[in-house]
DNA sequence: GTGGCGGCTGAACGCATGTTCAGCACGCTA
DNA sequence: TAGCGTGCTGAACATGCGTTCAGCCGCCAC
């Protein structure tokens, strides 16, 4: 009784009880984050529980396991697909089904918080900064006066608000897949509109803005970049 | 050794038991989220674990109560604070401390998803579509092509955001006036930058989107304003 | 065939949780 | 002063969790 077509990236030879536990994990907590029991992940890879325990050692280990997978399989789909786009490293993976699970998993771990997300999300603003150069190189972009502050400042509300809409999508619980998906049909129009045209007439408020900050620019200034 | 400034809202002359687990429970919760347990809850007020179950009945009434007292809480701050600002109810909050943890508590709430979170999403898009409607009134923001859907696009990604945040921030827990106002220190300049000039150099994108759906208007349509 | 061995099970343990319950203590009424 | 009820406690219970462990089963070498 093993799940269909949705997978993990996993060569589907690669059937042994350790393999099939790891993903079933993956799934499993993509859909219903890392409260999910143990016996549960357990039952749906068709397998004790000792045996988990057998092979990860500990919850945490299972943890770390699927991490270690996941970050694989996250790198080798991106290296695979260099044809850059915004945010398309996630659209893409909502495309290709396969990747479902793998992309449910990394929506949990950032929900979760901690190291794993914090990493993650530093990768993001990452490629976002080279998105964003390239961009700008081929002249289709304005250049940003702090380019590490908008790279940041995009990736933050960009996953923030599949975020947003993965916690209010629960109840019948998150397909990722069709979640980014719906995501981007309702996002698409006005997120264009203002990239396009901005949202203010006047430049009014960003010059108070830039005047108040060189002013005095102990207090909001944001000191990144380095690190 | 009940804790200091940091309030709910709360007249300080309501220091009844009930009232004050209620208190205790909202902070817990904002800064653990809802996981954490009854027995602590009590430890906070002081109070035993069986008295949290004589006033509440239930974990799930505690929290019932506490979704009620935030509710009204904010609700009173609303009305209190008539003077718009973009997304300023947070900023608002946060500024006042007394209500430090009552934000925590929101954020905890939208955190965890389910039917109050995506209440109090609805309410924070109504409050964007408002504000908005007096922005483009007074002259200062340019109109959409759709209100409705920039007005969810903007609370989607700024709420997405401070929740993204919030999950990064963990480690020492978040504190939630110090997180908000962080927050806006990083976001503030490149948001301004955006809204004010847009990012793209040219129409070219929106253009070919607003073309394709509008020759198909079935598949990316996003169906909302009704419901 | 027989012995061994690694994958695997299922019962059991310790612990934390939500919840129940018998009863204590204090203050009000008579 | 006696009675009583409300607010409250602390021990106890059931449940679900992660984890342990003794042992079973099927395969492979000899």
């Amino acid at each position: 009784m093993r799940s269909a077509a949705t997978g993990t990236g996993s060569p589907p030879s690669d059937t042994t009880a350790r393999a099939r536990i790891r993903d079933a994990a993956i799934a499993r907590y993509g859909r219903d984050g890392f409260g999910a029991s143990l016996r549960t992940v357990a039952a749906d890879a068709g397998v004790s529980a000792g045996l988990v325990i057998h092979h990860f050692g500990t919850k945490a280990g299972l943890r770390v396991a699927c991490d270690e997978h996941v970050t694989r399989v996250v790198r080798e789909a991106k290296t695979q697909t260099l044809t850059g786009g915004p945010g398309n490293l996630l659209a893409q993976l909502a495309t290709m089904d396969e990747y479902g699970d793998v992309l449910g998993y990394v929506l949990a771990g950032v929900a979760a918080g901690g190291d794993t997300a914090r990493r993650f999300f530093e990768q993001v603003v990452d490629d976002a900064v080279e998105y964003l150069r390239l961009g700008v190189a081929t002249g289709t972009i304005r250049p940003s006066r702090d380019e590490a502050a908008r790279a940041r400042y995009l990736a933050l509300t960009s996953l923030g608000a599949v975020l947003l809409h993965r916690s209010l999508s629960e109840g019948a619980r998150y397909d990722p897949a069709t979640g980014v998906r719906e995501y981007l049909d309702v996002v698409g129009a006005p997120a264009l509109e203002l990239f396009t045209q901005g949202m203010l007439t006047d430049s009014s408020l960003l010059d108070a803005y830039v005047a108040h900050t060189e002013a005095s620019p102990a207090e909001p200034a944001h000191t990144q970049g380095e690190r």
